[in-house]
DNA sequence: AAGGTCTCCTGAGGGC
DNA sequence: TGCCCTCAGGAGACCT
């Protein structure tokens, strides 16, 4: 589940083996993953077949490839991958797109579940078209503490569905916005709008702490589904306070972490530390 | 307009 | 052993 801190990883991990170098040939093997692009896979390919790659981007979960050819938008959705192979590699069944690099290595795009997408198109103020209607993310430095607490506390939803509007502020995903939760002391169905400034800022300070942490550490993954570009896993699993803990003893008070179904997710608290709403 | 729900997808895991 | 059901979740589409 690429939250910001793994789709970070893979960005760093793909600098050395694509920034510079030149795409030989491309080749979309699902149509899903083209499903956002006008012309579908066939498009894409032909942009791409060629493209010099100068830079990596990225704004909250979204992820792109400055390129002669235009910005390749990467979203890796539920379960995307981008993995670097070189020599012959084994087959992989759920291979959803390929390139071929001038340098003889491989890109490829590895999603079980088609919820991510390859998008090649322009910059618009520096971010892809896709991604205009996002917000900058906690690490950017065009993130504006002041500016977004106040915009939350407009909101009169639950703060943790507000957390996941990427509108708001981006990167964050089920998992991060259950820990920053945990960390602030905070009900994720407590409206927006009830929040001090301070308990906002607090809570958006954590998330940022968080997700620091978790880059120092490569990232969160519980099993092979996500991984680097070298096919590895994070370890920031084994520092999860509250997501995936239900049953386990919260590590600041002791009581049972609780998971309870709300914000259209699974969601997971300390029903002492974070009893009020 | 803003907020809430539905939907896409595949594999894992539970129940029987 | 195997079948069927449910669940996981990012975010756009769609509804109210």
């Amino acid at each position: 589940m690429p939250e910001l801190p793994e789709v970070e990883v893979v960005r760093r991990g793909l600098l050395d083996h694509v920034v510079g170098k030149r795409f030989a040939t491309a080749k979309v093997l699902h149509p899903r993953t083209a499903r956002r692009q006008p012309g579908g896979a066939a498009e894409l390919e032909a942009r791409l077949a060629g493209a010099f790659v100068s830079g990596i981007g990225r704004r909250g979960k979204y992820l792109w490839l400055d390129t002669s050819a235009g910005a390749l938008l990467v979203h890796l959705g539920m379960s995307g991958q981008m993995l670097i192979k070189s020599g012959a590699p084994e087959p992989h069944k759920h291979l959803r797109a390929r390139v071929l690099m001038d340098s003889g290595y491989e890109l490829w795009f590895v999603d079980q579940r088609t919820f991510g997408y390859w998008h090649i198109g322009e910059l618009f103020d520096g971010v892809p078209e896709l991604v205009t209607h996002v917000a900058p993310d906690l690490l950017e430095s065009a993130f504006s503490m002041s500016g977004t607490v106040a915009r939350i506390r407009r909101k009169r939803s639950g703060i943790k569905r507000v957390l996941l509007d990427q509108t708001v502020v981006s990167g964050i995903g089920n998992i991060y916005a259950d820990e920053m939760l945990w960390q602030a002391q905070i009900h994720g169905e407590t409206p927006a709008s009830a929040l001090a400034e301070s308990e906002v800022s607090t809570l958006l300070e954590a998330g940022q702490d968080v997700m620091r942490l978790a880059l120092e550490q490569g990232g969160t993954s519980f099993d092979s589904l996500y991984v680097n570009v070298n096919g590895q896993s994070g370890y920031f699993s084994r520092s999860l306070n509250a997501y995936g803990q239900q049953g386990r003893p919260c590590p600041r008070c002791g009581t049972l972490i609780v998971r309870e179904q709300f914000a259209n997710r699974g969601s997971h608290f300390c029903p002492r530390c974070q009893g009020t709403r």
